[in-house]
DNA sequence: CGTTTTTTCGACTTGAGAGTCAAATTAGCA
DNA sequence: TGCTAATTTGACTCTCAAGTCGAAAAAACG
């Protein structure tokens, strides 16, 4: 990747173009590096730009990754799947493998991993806010499947913690060159999880070489 | 705590308790801000001593870390259950229990949760060997799950990076001071995580205010 | 072209934190 | 008590990275 990656020619937009490569780069570098592990000029170089010319984008490097944590909010929210035609599991499942996907996918913008006492107070209060509606649509949805008998009865934000504690350390773990794709990976995720939390006789699942492959 | 929290008065072992307390210290700062977040005057600070106090304990804050590492890995090994009466899947039940208890309890060297950059190659090669041998053993659990028929079949590779996800989290979100008690936790987790694994007609597991409480 | 506006950068200041060391303090023990 | 070894510390250096700024380069535009 170099000098913002030729990000296409427009006059107006060029800016916010800027800003998003700049926010999955600098997203892709704090969760390798951790937040006070990574400098600056690490993103200026990966960017092929001078450690300067990043100061005419953000504020400063906590504001940097305030950002990032916001990208990642909506990104978040947008995997949450509310199709009223399919059950409460289903409906989980399906907002899993997207997250998963969106997380550990090229144009992740996560920063769950890092530690949080890196913002501001207020910057956390955003954040935390934001990440607490992510999570209690995904409640939500585990409450949907309770009542509607697809998910077993159980605490919905334990549930929701649990879940997406395995799914957010994919992030750890997954390796672009290694041999499970992204969407194997996030199937299989899904489905283990959902099979831990489902009620009655479990659905079939797509043959996965990761899990729910039921074929001996 | 201060000054080594008055680790009783041996006069030869002295050194290794005040070691084994100055590494829980240094662990759970590093886990609530990070590695490259913690200076070390924080964790003299903490101890009660001056900075340079520690650097007569330790090499540097480079190996502090790695002592970390490595303390919890033998404490990680610990945790499996290897009882030849018990079928793979309860094998892995109890394991799942000791691990989660084990990484947020107050006895904790458990670092997993940080970037591993901060670690010297070397450092790195056994520290990762040592993890792995820990994944192994628990996929070991999970093989012999799958040969007696009490687990899925599935890669134990992946039920195990999935299950440590969901146990490793919780290092992120739980509070001492919340509502749920550390046992509460460990063994909702571990109950939720081997249900997704978990083959036949599921095992019932002790009543549970979070997950598994089966009554109305 | 020349002029203006946007974008980039080199060179700088500054602060924080890692790591050192000789001196001071404390503990062990005769 | 005095002597010795173990332990602790204040004061120091040094490096690295955040952040600034005025000038240079590059677009935009007439």
């Amino acid at each position: 990747m170099a000098r913002w990656n030729k990000s296409v020619l427009n006059p107006e937009q060029q800016r916010s173009l800027k800003l998003e490569v700049l926010y999955k780069v600098a997203a892709a570098a704090f969760r390798r590096n951790g937040y006070h592990g990574t400098s600056l000029i690490d993103i200026a170089d990966i960017l092929g730009v001078s450690k300067a010319t990043l100061y005419y984008y953000v504020k400063n490097k906590q504001d940097l990754l305030f950002q990032c944590h916001l990208a990642a909010a909506d990104q978040a929210l947008e995997t949450i799947c509310t199709d009223p035609s399919l059950n409460g599991l289903e409906r989980l499942r399906r907002s899993l493998v997207a997250y998963v996907i969106s997380i550990i996918g090229e144009d992740s913008f996560s920063v769950v991993i890092l530690e949080e006492r890196s913002l501001s107070d207020e910057q956390l209060r955003v954040v935390i806010e934001k990440r607490d509606a992510f999570e209690r649509r995904l409640q939500d949805v585990v409450r949907t499947g309770v009542t509607d008998g697809s998910i077993l009865r159980c605490d919905p934000k334990f549930a929701v913690f649990s879940v997406l504690g395995a799914a957010n350390w994919v992030t750890k773990w997954h390796r672009p060159e290694g041999a499970w794709t992204i969407d194997e990976i996030a199937q299989a995720s899904a489905a283990l999880l959902c099979r831990g939390l489902a009620a009655g006789p479990l659905p079939s699942y797509p043959s996965n070489r990761l899990y729910g492959d039921q074929q001996p």
